[in-house]
DNA sequence: AGAACCGTGCAACAAATGTTTCATGGCCGT
DNA sequence: ACGGCCATGAAACATTTGTTGCACGGTTCT
């Protein structure tokens, strides 16, 4: 067997082990069994917690192929490696086409944005409605296709909050705005790569002026993010398609909303029905039949 | 200096970057941004990619509160670490009563907006695909909530269709508009219950005109779906919250811009580089670090 | 202008890392 | 039973790690 098809260091591992000595063998189970472990604490660590000398992990890499530990533990670090963002090329190229290569692009689309709601943490979003809850005025921004949730959000939220939310630069230009943030105030800021400079002057402001920022990115190394008091996560580019995805950011706002109406108790509940039954008799809506 | 739960290492580190010098700033965007090269590779290592100081990141973990960049890459690490099934005993448990609650409604929020995604046709989004890919112009309606999806889909499409795309009543009054659906020309209308009559009005102006009409809705019953040749459901009620959701409604949107997109081919690729480029000409995004 | 201060890069430090060597002990084959 | 082989643990090795002291350059305050 010369060269064989690298597969995943783990398989390899597996299949190496049966005809490795007892001792090497144990080590082994240990990588596998705790690979994340592996990749980031040290050989005499592992070797403490296993019950193993340290010297074993070097044999054991050897044994497999590899030049030492450390190239073992590369390759382990590799694999583990999240999100590896290549698919671009590979997945977009691979769709046939056909009738069915439109019907399968958004199975695909929706499969993958499905998988990435899960993966948004409630907790996070609760710990920032809570802040919002406590904000005396909500400022809200959002540029570009991600101004699509900023609105949404700001509808949500005036339902029940309607004189203290407002979306920056709703009434004149957005600087003066960025003029007016206060301590106790929250301003939300919503964006994605490629990040707009305006967005970023948003939270920089936002940040000076003393005011609970919250951030709604698809990274926390987003430049809004820098300072902020809460950052909620979604992934833009987890679905494939032309354009980043930006049902992660809605869910964030609806839920957000809704958590926060709830923490408004019967007041909020209140102004809710106030507003309903306003529209109610401007009859915005089409009168349900009986 | 607001009083906050040590939550996350990178928060703490996001939330201290702003108030840092110059040189730490820009180490710890990179840490941010390569969290997880920071738990595997050394210090130098890192440096190196970064074109810093090896002594930054020491410095950079003191500033933030650590003794010293092991503990911080060690705190990273923790974060990192899959199944977090008890990274510290403490803090997890010290939520018995108040935000639990909240945490629950968000979480079974997503997952029924989460399930509820794959129900959606696919078969129909590309239908209604290929019906506004033939449309000589296109026309978006949404009020409310569903202004902010219409405004998505608005923008999405103006991106490589810009002269052919428009939202109803974006340079007047709604009626003006209502005369001037063609046939040939594609309306979108988004809706749910309750609702509006002005969607209704719109959606029956196209139907009179002879336009083709593509509804997104919650139901076949829906006043706007009828007589409408595409009809897109998606599922508003479906998850708990005071206000029912618009995920499906935002990823029908997306979807149907993706495939028409797609449908363009060249041409409509080349209207999205002529725009991006604009959008790099006028300097509308942070610019990439190098 | 002078002085104090701070941010920053460089270089030397001690500690910790992965590796190797060596001695030991058990195992199998002739 | 003897000799060769190999697995195994402990200790010594060279290297790399994270850290710290120091000097330089810029800014700010008096």
């Amino acid at each position: 067997m010369a060269v064989s098809a690298k597969s995943s260091p783990l398989s390899e591992l597996r299949i190496a082990l049966p005809s490795l000595p007892l001792r090497l063998q144990e080590v082994g189970r240990f990588v596998a069994a705790n690979d994340y472990d592996a990749t980031t604490r040290s050989m005499r660590d592992l070797a403490a917690e296993a019950g193993a000398d340290p010297a074993a992990f070097t044999r054991l890499a050897k044994a497999i192929g590899y030049s030492g530990w450390d190239e073992l533990r590369a390759a382990l670090t590799e694999a583990r490696r999240p999100s590896q963002t290549s698919p671009f090329s590979g997945r977009a190229k691979n769709r046939r086409h056909g009738p069915n290569a439109d019907v399968a692009l958004i199975t695909d689309k929706l499969e993958a944005e499905a998988a990435g709601l899960p993966r948004i943490s409630a907790q996070t979003i609760a710990e920032a409605a809570r802040a919002l809850h406590e904000a005396k005025r909500i400022w809200i921004t959002g540029y570009r296709s991600c101004r699509s949730v900023a609105e949404l959000l700001n509808y949500e939220l005036r339902l029940f909050r309607p004189e203290q939310v407002q979306i920056v630069g709703s009434s004149g230009p957005d600087d003066l705005d960025l003029g007016a943030f206060r301590p106790g105030e929250a301003v939300i800021v919503i964006g994605f790569m490629p990040y707009t400079n305006a967005s970023v002057r948003v939270a920089q402001a936002a940040y000076r002026a003393g005011a609970t920022l919250i951030a709604i990115a698809d990274s926390v190394a987003a430049p809004m993010a820098e300072g902020a008091d809460h950052v909620l996560l979604f992934e833009a580019a987890s679905s494939p398609g032309f354009f980043p995805s930006l049902t992660g950011a809605l869910a964030i706002a609806q839920s957000l909303a809704a958590v926060t109406f709830s923490l408004g108790g019967a007041a909020a509940k209140k102004r809710l029905q106030d507003t309903e039954a306003r529209l109610a008799a401007a009859s915005t809506y089409v009168s349900e039949k009986g």
